[in-house]
DNA sequence: TCATTATATCACTATGCGGTTGTATAACAA
DNA sequence: TTGTTATACAACCGCATAGTGATATAATGA
């Protein structure tokens, strides 16, 4: 087990970059109830129906009829992912008449698409490289 | 449908406050194709297991043995972990002799960690102030 | 050659969950 | 009151997948 750590300080002596953000991760700790929370809402955002429903309120607030309509998908289906999602807060609503308004709780969400975005680009870059040859 | 863009507008003249973030992010089309497959590495996350052994990549990189140790997990299960993992590219992996050794392929997924854990944190602040009763 | 060790893969079971249908609830209108 | 509409919820089906045990593969040493 320390054969790790003594590797780890090897690579820190040759060529593969150890980012400094990696090295204050080293510090925190991650208890198994954290990584589950962690888990929990990394699972809810794994859903392309989520995923669908979420970038459709970047255009506003909506009912639950009009993401029905923007996403095609059925009634019961979009109100049990819009439960979901509001159990983890990702998104935040008000009751209006028989209407009920849910919008984006925070703009997160936008920075964890954001990162993913980048990882799914780099990898076709660095595929597109191997294919090219070099 | 127009009706949304009312409301949004409407808001913004409001309290509500909509962050500017939300409006460059206005503009990125995200297509199903893009929403899958952000969602399929959202799902690889989404595994307390696999951030279990992410997790423990943070000490350095380690063989499948040391990981099968460190999780308690079985060695079987844990390789399919890895496979799934190699395959979206967030471990890199490099052979030596009998043993194959595993390591982050960056450190995105801490990036990704650090926001979905900040939202845990302002999760239980806000609960724990309606707890509180202000 | 054969034995051993580390890893990957296969076959299988069990569980979770996405999607659908039908129904209940709630708010409003007549 | 009764009817209508928007949303939530319950029950169900089917599929994806996490975990396990057995086996295959590959590298090493005797």
């Amino acid at each position: 087990m320390t054969q790790r750590l003594v590797r780890r300080t090897e690579a820190l002596h040759n060529r593969r970059i150890q980012t400094s953000s990696q090295d204050t991760m080293l510090k925190k700790t991650m208890t198994p109830e954290l990584l589950e929370l962690v888990a929990e809402r990394f699972k809810a955002l794994g859903e392309p129906a989520r995923l669908a429903i979420l970038n459709s309120l970047r255009r506003g607030e909506a009912t639950v009829s009009e993401l029905v309509e923007d996403t095609g998908m059925g009634q019961a289906n979009v109100s049990k992912h819009l439960q979901l999602l509001y159990t983890l807060r990702f998104v935040a609503r008000r009751k209006e008449g028989l209407f009920v308004y849910y919008s984006l709780a925070d703009d997160s969400v936008f920075q964890l698409c954001d990162v993913m975005c980048g990882r799914i680009a780099q990898d076709s870059r660095e595929r597109g490289r191997i294919v090219a040859g070099r």
